[in-house]
DNA sequence: GTAAACTCGTCAACGTGGTTGTCGAAACAG
DNA sequence: CTGTTTCGACAACCACGTTGACGAGTTTAC
């Protein structure tokens, strides 16, 4: 029964694959619902956008980049169908950034495929020990404005 | 009292905050402590390559990407000072790579962090709910070799 | 009303962490 | 001895992030 792993980074190295085994099954499973090629970046920026849209320097903002690599990510989504662009009638700086029927397709796919996830954890744990988990987290991570502060953490 | 969040979204997005938390905590200690190029995926790699050293193909394998990104990964370790490559007197087309002093200090430190860290989650939750939060977390994730399986699940 | 300040989107250059494909050299299996 | 495998390296490429600069449009101050 050794903490096989130096006792310190087991935590950090449990969360992390929690969060990796969600993430990896959620696009496997997306893959086949027609998003073979959605990457998790996509979620969270889509996320961002909102229902009501947002502009690059928003979503930037709301997830902890630069407005540069906020309009990066915008362009990559527009590629793939997900958003796409709108003049902002009020203001000619501005270019409005719109989830397309495809985008909240994605976006409510995952809500889904999440839901399952859960479910099976709740199968495994009981539905106590997850909302326990839950409620854990809550408290002890910092609570940020959007989803979650996701900058260049990994770059 | 609301579920901020899409119910399905929340626990993904829990565990990387927690695991972002803990992360960013890190490496902000460890730039105070002679660290400040230190980078998540450092140490990482570093623990693949472990006390007894390793070869480039073997901390790919461990770490779930190709040979070639852990031979990338491996430069920018040694121009850091962590590793250091040595030539295998056995076979000539090995180079093993072994941690520095300077390597093997990094990872003592990260250590004595994280469970400084961890202490003050259990200040906040008590150590019983940190200790079920580990073990859920243990019976939910699939067991992988090496401390996880790190392949290019972001990019 | 005009001048200054700020904000939006974009372009460019770069760093880092991945990928695939290719290759010569060395080791191994038959 | 010959064929297969493995090692490390090189090259080209992609995704995602960073700074810095810039023109154009909007807001604020005077």
């Amino acid at each position: 029964m050794p903490p096989a792993d130096p006792p310190g980074f087991e935590l950090p190295l449990l969360l992390f694959a929690g969060f990796r085994a969600l993430i990896d099954e959620l696009h496997a499973e997306l893959a086949t619902r027609g998003h073979p090629d959605a990457r998790p970046v996509h979620g969270f920026a889509m996320q961002a956008i909102g229902p009501a849209g947002a502009t690059a320097s928003e979503v930037g903002r709301r997830l902890g980049v630069s407005k540069q690599a906020a309009g990066k990510t915008v362009d990559r989504l527009a590629a793939l169908g997900y958003v796409e662009r709108v003049d902002d009638p009020h203001d000619a700086r501005r270019k409005l950034i719109r989830l397309t029927p495809l985008g909240l397709d994605m976006l409510a796919q995952s809500a889904e495929i999440f839901d399952r996830l859960r479910a099976r954890w709740v199968e495994k744990l009981g539905a106590e020990r997850v909302t326990s988990l839950e409620s854990s987290l809550r408290t002890v991570v910092p609570a940020t404005g959007f989803p979650v502060d996701v900058p260049g953490w990994f770059g």
